[in-house]
DNA sequence: CTTGTCGAATTGTTCAACGATCCTTACGTT
DNA sequence: AACGTAAGGATCGTTGAACAATTCGACAAG
């Protein structure tokens, strides 16, 4: 039975070292161990990852199309430092890209999986793990834009998080933030299982507007 | 007078030699020189641009991330061959960001920008240049996403329309194809200035399927 | 017809080198 | 004090060469 081994081939096409070196990064600046604003040097980071510089820069020019980092001729790469024009454009794609997920009649599997991310969510804050609350919250609504069903949304959402999190690392509080969306990730996850997809869409943009609006002043990137 | 240089800040930045070469080759893939599927030698292009392979390849990570290029590891790049469910995934984004465009309450500029673009492709096919139809038609989607007023969203979108014409590059006659839609075009405009966003929603998603319909049948990767 | 083996071709990665550009500091001019 | 200039060092941009790793096709063996 040769059946369905084409299923299996996305895990036969390995990572070149490039690819790892960048995972590596992405995750560190992801995690704020590099912080926005820093510049990565080409020489330091080259040697204590053990690859040339030429690899080295392969992985930048990934992390530059992704917008993690800034690269600018002769001067090196530094941690994209998010402008407030550019939280706001992130919010303008987030309405759209989640405005059209809470317009779509949602299949079981995958509203049990936003329900257990707003679980997570609540249950950590009743622990005081804000950090967790923060990863949950993100993965809330990662979930509710797979209701597009579209593996290119997805993906422009994964990447748009990840920018969503150089402004978080640059908030003085970012853990009280999340506090006052608990309860309104449940309603609207109420909306969407109750098949009121108008209701859910207008609820969702006032959301973003008040989530939008704290960000905003919260933020300062010229600190 | 010091207003407004900041406009000018993109121009500031100039282009490494990396960033011209994928401009170069992106050029070339778009317009069909390279064919979906070809495979791009680093030896011969890199000989015939007249720069090293390492510049080369920090060209072609960057149209990799485009989804332009196909990179296999140990096996070399090659112009992206889209596959079916590639087309289906494009159409689901398509509908998401245009459809998010024509509920928004148009400016007057941007309204311009449209109706002139489906001017020009009427134009076109009045003197039965359906190479400049594709184009115009094009112009007209993207300034149909630009109603978001989104500079990311205006970058998905001609990532999108440069992976579509992929999709155009390896059919028998896509010309034919954009004929009917002039029309519809038309007829979309009008529903959206004079202010009817949802009709206009409801019939751009007609429209988009409609497309979509005749894109996949038409479209066979395997030939 | 299938499987194993060999060799050519190409990519993956490293390394060293040099010019170009930027930043800083210092110095002099107005 | 503000500005222009010059020198120096640091870092990036790009190149060319080299070698290892991998793929692929051809051909021999079973």
């Amino acid at each position: 039975m040769v059946a369905d081994l084409s299923q299996d081939r996305p895990r036969l096409g390995r990572s070149s070292t490039a690819e790892r070196v960048a995972d590596i990064l992405r995750d560190r600046i992801s995690e704020g161990f590099f912080q926005p604003g820093q510049r990565l040097s080409e020489e330091s980071i080259s040697e204590a990852l053990g690859v040339s510089r030429n690899t080295l820069r392969e992985a930048f020019r990934l992390l530059g199309h992704e917008r993690l980092l800034d690269h600018r001729l002769n001067r090196g790469v530094f941690v994209r430092l998010p402008s407030v024009e550019d939280v706001l454009d992130l919010y303008r794609v987030r309405r759209v890209l989640e405005g059209a997920a809470v317009r779509r009649k949602p299949s079981k599997e995958a509203l049990a999986v936003i329900k257990e991310a707003v679980a997570d969510a609540r249950r950590a804050a009743a622990g005081d793990d804000w950090q967790a609350v923060g990863t949950a919250n993100i993965r809330f609504h990662q979930a509710l834009v797979s209701l597009n069903e579209s593996p290119r949304i997805d993906e422009t959402m994964r990447q748009l998080l990840a920018e969503l999190r150089l402004v978080f690392h640059v908030m003085e509080n970012p853990r009280a933030f999340h506090e006052p969306f608990l309860e309104r990730n449940r309603i609207l996850v109420g909306l969407i299982e109750s098949g009121r997809p108008e209701e859910a869409a207008a609820y969702l943009d006032d959301y973003l507007d008040h989530a939008e609006r704290l960000l905003i002043h919260a933020y300062e990137p010229n600190r």
